[in-house]
DNA sequence: CTTGACCTTCCATTCGCTGGAAGCCCATAT
DNA sequence: ATATGGGCTTCCAGCGAATGGAAGGTCAAG
């Protein structure tokens, strides 16, 4: 199958397809005669086990340590679990860092009346400081 | 002050001074006759401002909108509180996807023993997609 | 007069794609 | 046979927001 019909199957895009062959998350392609990439149903899995990964926001480097891990037979499943509690750890240090300016945010946007007049705490406050913190 | 001494007193790095005023968010700097950047209390406070905003997530666009707005005596607050308004809701989107994912991601690694057994669920997930949902 | 710290510019790199241009390939419609 | 429209190829550029580094000018102290 073609590049085009594998985009169509894994949702991941043709472009998308090149790109991760380019910087070897997948080997390269075995190619027809006209130059024309070639694809099959181990590549299917192989791409879809890919966007999966991605989605849980593993980078590229990650998701080919993991694709590792997926065809080594010989893997502990500690080894696995291990990246994914590192990852899931920087998920929630970035939870917390958005919680966080969530939270100055709604203060700030709190105290302004929103109105007509100029007088505004939040570009106060981004000029002197009182709520952000330094 | 040249642009060591400013990169001191507003914790932006000097590299990072250069770079906003090479994206227009800050004005061309006045040159000494060696070419060397020259700084007042006034770029000081600039650059303070625009620290405290890039921490809270604006982009520099939207920074460099908020500067607009802080040195127009006629803005409306209501126009200040409107751009925070619409930043408090993409962080919390970006916050709901961060814990869909953490939810995901501590479902798999429970389910994981985590030992030295190749035997994987957070693998097998990846593989054949029975929890991050399509 | 030399050392070292500071400044300048310009280019490359990061991450993960995405867009576009130029040019081949292939199937269908006329 | 040919025109058309799609799909495929490569390569280069750009996004955001810096950051790193090389090559070279400047300045103050020893």
């Amino acid at each position: 199958m073609n590049i085009g019909a594998c985009a169509d199957l894994t949702g991941v895009p043709a472009k998308t397809i090149r790109y991760y062959e380019s910087v070897g998350l997948i080997p390269l392609a075995k190619r027809a005669e006209t130059g024309y990439r070639h694809y099959t149903g181990f590549d299917i899995e192989t791409l879809k086990f890919i966007q999966r990964a991605r989605r849980l926001g593993f980078t590229v480097k990650d998701v080919g340590d993991l694709l590792q891990l997926w065809q080594d037979k010989d893997r502990t499943s500690a080894s696995v679990k291990d990246m994914a509690l590192r990852h899931i750890s920087e998920v929630e240090q970035r939870i917390g860092e958005l919680q966080s300016i969530r939270k100055t945010l709604i203060d700030l946007t709190d105290r302004c009346h929103g109105d007509d007049r100029p007088d505004c705490p939040i570009l106060d406050d981004f000029a002197s400081d009182r709520s952000v913190g330094e």
